[in-house]
DNA sequence: AAATGCTCGTGAAATGTTTCACAAGTCGAC
DNA sequence: GTCGACTTGTGAAACATTTCACGAGCATTT
């Protein structure tokens, strides 16, 4: 299996007996070029099986035919299922998607976002880590695309970002749990300075403010990071407490929280949802298959994917006319086993 | 918020009053530039914000510091966590990684595979579906380093891959289950024809041949994809069976189908590990944290691909002189709740 | 038969980088 | 003060593509 050198425009050129530029018309304006002369190029390029440099193309055009989406962590289905929706959109539209996840380390953000000012990419999608980072302004500044998906940095509020109401999801799990009956609810999640987890602990608040209860009604555990690890130190925690002081019900900031909870509460021989509601967020699929089946917070994660890309594409097409949007989703709280009914209460 | 032309070699040159050729020099051989020219570069490129052209310096050197991973799907924890392995040897290896998600369909794949060709990558690892398909062919025959990952396709079994005994997996999963007593397997998984349904099946055949037992202990239930939704199918069917004729142990293909059983059961009132025993294969994240944590036959996953991720990079450099090989991992049955022992048995 | 207008095709220029043969300068030795 | 050796910097060429001004050839009109 011997290398063999790409052929070029000029090979083809050659072996069909044309002009170089031919090659590009046949290429690129078939319209123009007789039939005949047409069909000689063609032939030539599948004899060759000549196959465009898209470096050279990207290189003459000033930037190439590709968008990037860089996420926390694409092992994350959340994540995953944006991406989905991102990679959608970019294949109607001829572009392909280079997908990045950082991990949520910011070195590896950093050293992503460089690699995408090198590759000159038409645009960016990004779920970052920190928003005021060198790197990210410096793509700004030269003018790259870009659209924020799912959480929007305070001081770059003004540009296109995609996202979900995430107070009115808190909103909507604690004010279901406050219609259960349920009056010593967990809040888990963290860390707090992540946007989303501020606020779904304000929309938990809100809940409680306008269910006219006082405040100490919800209890915060902290988390360090939204994994099913954490979730189960947090149920662990959760269950240190004096009984009389412990929560029958837990809003988990997301969904692997969630099932790290659920778990602890099954290993210690804790009923859900009798003795301990639970609901997550993110609605990811696991949350359906968990055997307690799990009440959780949908957020539109394909739309969100899908909008966010339109949003980018619209905005590397019209260049400077272009108006920077929010698109703004609502939640929905889709009702399972884990946070079934336990009491009945008029509201 | 101009968008300003990205700054060549050539800008900074002319600002550090040099020539092109030893901006190069800084950027690629520092050490031949005597210490105050390099300085006077070094601060031109500050000034300018300049970054290199990766397209630029592709097409001088005719393939890409990048290589690809095209999975069948992203969204599979599975495949993401594969993933993350290869990152990782990429990013020692200072290449950029193109993730890629066929989503199971041909068509994208090979899309996705022409995409990679016009990118000119640097190397290729890949979970296809399809491998006697034109255009992988074409980028063999381009002399592409190619790694197959986790499926090793029959035409082209003296090509690098890296895998894991699927068969032995098959057999540690049922052996497990008629150590515990079991008389009535059901086998869940499809299409068969995939590789590695093909040898989990034929490797649970070999657990009940070599337990001196018949064949008809073991039913396959065969389902058309490798997802939760299908599982929940094969689960309703499995209960369908007249109650003399069900099985009391299931073993899936994979873990997706696996919970996609687990949940079915529960759902039916049927008491897991009690009257139906399971076993998954993956042993994702999410088989631990069922909240009756499911018994799995783990693979290597991370190590699967930061083996592959280093295979090709040893195709890559070698070239001609490099060896084709064939890594196999050994899988590992991780036993929990799902399939606890009903009965003892000396063995 | 000259002029006009059209259709097709041409070839040079430009994109940003790297490499490499070579030139210019410096220094020491004879 | 000339020669060689070494250090440092230069600039042209090459990579594959696209674009664009232009020219050749031909048919139609005057």
């Amino acid at each position: 299996m011997t290398v063999v050198r790409a052929p070029s425009v000029k090979d083809v050129a050659r072996r069909a007996g044309v002009s170089l530029g031919t090659v590009s018309n046949v290429l690129n304006r078939p319209e123009t070029v007789r039939v005949s002369t047409r069909s000689k190029v063609e032939q030539a390029i599948a004899e060759l099986g000549f196959v465009r440099s898209e470096p050279a193309r990207t290189l003459r055009a000033g930037s190439s035919r590709m968008i990037a989406y860089l996420a926390l962590d694409l092992a994350n289905p959340f994540f995953a299922d944006i991406g989905r929706g991102i990679e959608e959109v970019a294949r109607e539209n001829q572009l392909g998607l280079f997908l990045c996840s950082s991990n949520n380390e910011e070195a590896r953000e950093v050293e992503y976002l460089s690699l995408i000012m090198q590759q000159r990419l038409h645009g960016l999608l990004v779920t970052a880590i920190d928003y005021e980072s060198e790197t990210l302004h410096k793509l700004l500044k030269r003018g790259l695309p870009v659209v924020f998906v799912d959480r929007t940095p305070g001081t770059l509020r003004h540009r296109c970002s995609v996202g979900v109401d995430d107070i009115e999801g808190g909103d909507l799990a604690v004010s279901h749990l406050i219609d259960n009956g349920h009056r010593a609810v967990a809040f888990v999640g963290g860390p707090i300075a992540i946007p989303q987890v501020t606020d779904r602990l304000a929309g938990s608040r809100q809940a409680i403010e306008t269910a006219g209860l006082e405040a100490d009604v919800l209890t915060v555990f902290e988390t360090t990071a939204l994994n099913v690890a954490e979730g189960r130190r947090a149920g662990a925690r959760l269950l240190g407490q004096p009984k009389r002081r412990r929560p029958t019900a837990v809003f988990c900031a997301n969904d692997l929280l969630a099932l790290g909870v659920l778990q602890e509460m099954t290993l210690q021989g804790i009923s859900v949802p009798e003795e301990v509601a639970i609901v997550g967020y993110d609605d990811i699929e696991f949350a359906a298959a968990a055997a307690i089946p799990l009440t959780s917070v949908r957020q539109p994660r394909h739309l969100l994917g899908k909008a966010a890309a339109e949003l980018l594409i619209e905005e590397a097409l019209l260049g400077s006319t272009h108006e920077h949007r929010q698109v703004q989703y609502t939640p929905e709280l889709i009702v399972r086993a884990s946070s079934r009914r336990r009491s009945r209460r008029v509201s």
